[in-house]
DNA sequence: GAAGTATTTAAATAATAAGATAATTAAGCA
DNA sequence: TGCTTAATTATCTTATTATTTAAATACTTC
């Protein structure tokens, strides 16, 4: 996928801390609503929809199990993230930057 | 830095659309708040806020050369980002999927 | 089938975001 | 000084987000 939307719902997905807490939660495995909305002081309807937020950015899926609604991470949408980021890569990355300077030196050589 | 809050900041700004193609933009330079604008047909102080909230995740800088406002990408923030996802890099990566899948046989075995 | 548990939907509110146009600031130039 | 260019601020509108409480749905168990 990973289309321009999609990056849109990812980011904005990302953008708000209880949801990335949530995600953070996941990382260690699956676990049901009541579970991830335990370390929060916040209301389960508003954990809910947190957890909408999340899947229609398809960062999880959910299963159905009983009454049990068990979330699980997508890691194709973070993978997605990563990505996106390597277009600059070149910027921070050391090896860049020294190729940077010795362009810079020798555009100064040549000016 | 490198706190929840700036966490939040940086990725709201990357929700955006306008946002990435104008970070995308500066990936290749400097650029004037007019130059980065051209390609958009939205108006300039849609994009004079856009850059606002680029400056303040921290995304951008912004110097000041007579009646020109020009902006720069700040990677760091960037950086951030890729390393907020470290931590679940080993999701996604082969090698630690393969361990998990020998972990998962191991335990089945035992069972 | 009544009661309990897990979760979602509904409805309301307050805050924020994205965009527009019009007006303003600030610098350079004739 | 007055004109032009670059950019921001002000104001307004519309849409979306985060949150709440109350009600509804769905499944399990007694």
């Amino acid at each position: 996928m990973e289309d321009v939307e999609a990056l849109d719902a990812v980011f904005a997905a990302l953008a708000n801390p209880t949801r990335r807490a949530i995600l953070s939660r996941l990382a260690e495995g699956e676990a049901t609503v009541n579970t991830l909305a335990e370390p929060f002081k916040m209301s389960l309807p508003a954990i809910s929809k947190h957890l909408r937020v999340l899947e229609q950015a398809e960062l999880i899926t959910r299963g159905k199990d009983a009454q049990f609604r068990p979330c699980r991470l997508n890691a194709e949408r973070l993978k997605d993230v990563v990505h996106w980021t390597e277009q600059y890569r070149h910027i921070w990355d050391a090896r860049f930057d020294a190729l940077d300077r010795a362009i810079e030196d020798f555009k100064g050589d040549h000016e």
